[in-house]
DNA sequence: ATAATAAATGCAATTATGTTGCAAAAAATA
DNA sequence: TATTTTTTGCAACATAATTGCATTTATTAT
């Protein structure tokens, strides 16, 4: 686990900071994604605000995590899969996001380009965010 | 055009006010999907923003207006097409967000079933938002 | 048409959310 | 271990959104 997580900030080019590696922790406990308001929850007063907002960030330039849309005014997070590289790691992904208790699930499922856009539309990214009961809740 | 506003506010049981008429005429101007910010602008200081907020939810709630689920932090609405009806009417849409212009498109294509979800997980709304160039951007 | 009732609005205050500059602290490098 | 680079925390600021309440406006019943 911890060593997941050095691994990750090294990877990337990253120097290794308390926050930094808590942050990616939780991410890795949580499974699912997160918001800005749920990691400051998890964290305690143990950092700035500030400093939560910039390693969200930072990890999203990095291609660490990727977000996802929402119909609130939320920005979500979730850690990208192992496959995910720089350019196209936003892509392709489904989210499942349960209305009951508020998960949200990266589900690895690939759409084969669903969408059939009128002419002189251009695709560059598509995403597809699918509420419902998860397995859990129903 | 102002006999449709007053329809649909009659339709929906709600109060013939000033505010209310003016954000309808702006969405259905604007066609496309607008925030609190845009309708902000093109109402000047006519009401407060208080009033804005407080229609849009009243629209929402009635299923005059629907959400779009965004990557940055702001809310969309749009207007539903007539067949959108109280249960269903933000199933099933499309939205294209053009990464140039900024320009919302509803997309009347409807999606069947795209997603293949896990065992136990039940679909209750599923939003799909391309984006990219738009027709008049490319 | 007018009075009584109900609903919506505007204002002020409050809370939440997000950003920026800069000095201090911590991490990486030599 | 000393130097350089990066990150953090603080303070200030900016924007976005919500709530309660008195006033105004719209609806209704007479």
């Amino acid at each position: 686990m911890a060593f997941d997580v050095l691994d990750i900030l090294k990877r990337n080019n990253l120097s290794v900071t308390d926050s930094r590696k808590k942050i990616l922790e939780i991410f890795q406990q949580a499974g699912g994604a997160l918001d800005h308001a749920d990691i400051e929850k998890k964290t305690g007063d143990s950092f700035d605000r500030v400093t939560i907002y910039r390693t969200l960030q930072t990890f999203e330039a990095k291609g660490i995590i990727h977000t996802i849309p929402t119909i609130d005014n939320s920005i979500l997070y979730a850690l990208c899969k192992e496959e995910c590289s720089q350019g196209n790691h936003r892509d392709n992904h489904i989210h499942f996001i349960c209305d009951n208790c508020n998960t949200t699930y990266c589900l690895n499922h690939i759409p084969q380009s669903v969408v059939q856009l009128p002419e002189g539309f251009t695709e560059k990214r598509t995403d597809i965010i699918v509420s419902g009961i998860c397995n859990k809740c129903k």
